[in-house]
DNA sequence: TAGGCCATCTGGTCCT
DNA sequence: AGGACCAGATGGCCTA
């Protein structure tokens, strides 16, 4: 009963007439302008049939484009989310992160291996020993570095600090030498390694 | 069935 | 002027 339009109710396609009474807002209705109507109203009265229907072919038109460009966009933005999903640990039977846990979870991720870095840092400063590679099963599945462009330095700027939406993290390790904290991601799954902001 | 997530449309604003 | 970016609105799909 209800999808009297399908799922891809993409009114480019499905309004391609080129109506004058402009089927606007009869399925959107999205913002309601008030000053669009009188407008309308006020050409019409004028009795320009012809040019204002033209000029709302023109208006219509670059609205379809701007529609396009604005669709292109948007999947531009989920291809570089799903690249990053490609990059974050990822387990077979976990659900697709959502757009805001894939998000929180990279930057959670990224803090928790700039710390692993950071201690190994100083563990090797303190013994005189070369700084400590990081060994595998601390990152478990995690990407390797570099292979996609990534900089993977810590660059000088370790900020330990973590982000305010970090505080309550599970990454947050205890001890200097806690390491759990990487370890505990396939263990719990994502989504609680990937805490909220708030 | 309610709530979450998502895709799309749309108008406004800023930038080139 | 046209494109990019943004935020609000809307409706569909899915899951607990």
């Amino acid at each position: 009963m209800d999808s009297v339009f399908s799922d891809t109710d993409t009114s480019c396609d499905l309004f391609p007439h080129t109506d004058d009474e402009d089927s606007r807002g009869s399925v959107r209705g999205a913002s309601p302008q008030p000053d669009q109507q009188p407008l309308q109203q006020k050409k019409r009265r004028r009795g320009r049939g012809r040019s204002d229907s033209t000029a709302q072919v023109v208006k219509k038109n670059r609205r379809l484009k701007a529609n396009d460009r604005e669709r292109n966009r948007m999947h531009n933005l989920n291809d570089a989310l799903d690249a990053l999903r490609g990059v974050l640990p990822a387990f077979p039977d976990e659900t697709k992160l959502t757009k805001i846990e894939t998000l929180r979870f990279a930057h959670n991720y990224i803090w928790a291996l700039s710390e692993t870095i950071r201690i190994a840092d100083l563990q090797a400063g303190k013994t005189g020993d070369p700084p400590l590679l990081l060994s595998p099963s601390l990152l478990v599945e995690a990407p390797s570095p570099g292979s996609d462009g990534c900089s993977w330095s810590s660059s000088g700027s370790s900020s330990s600090s973590s982000p305010a939406y970090c505080a309550s993290s599970p990454g947050s390790p205890s001890a200097p030498e806690d390491y759990s904290f990487l370890q505990q991601v396939p263990v719990f799954g994502f989504r609680s390694f990937a805490p909220g902001i708030y």
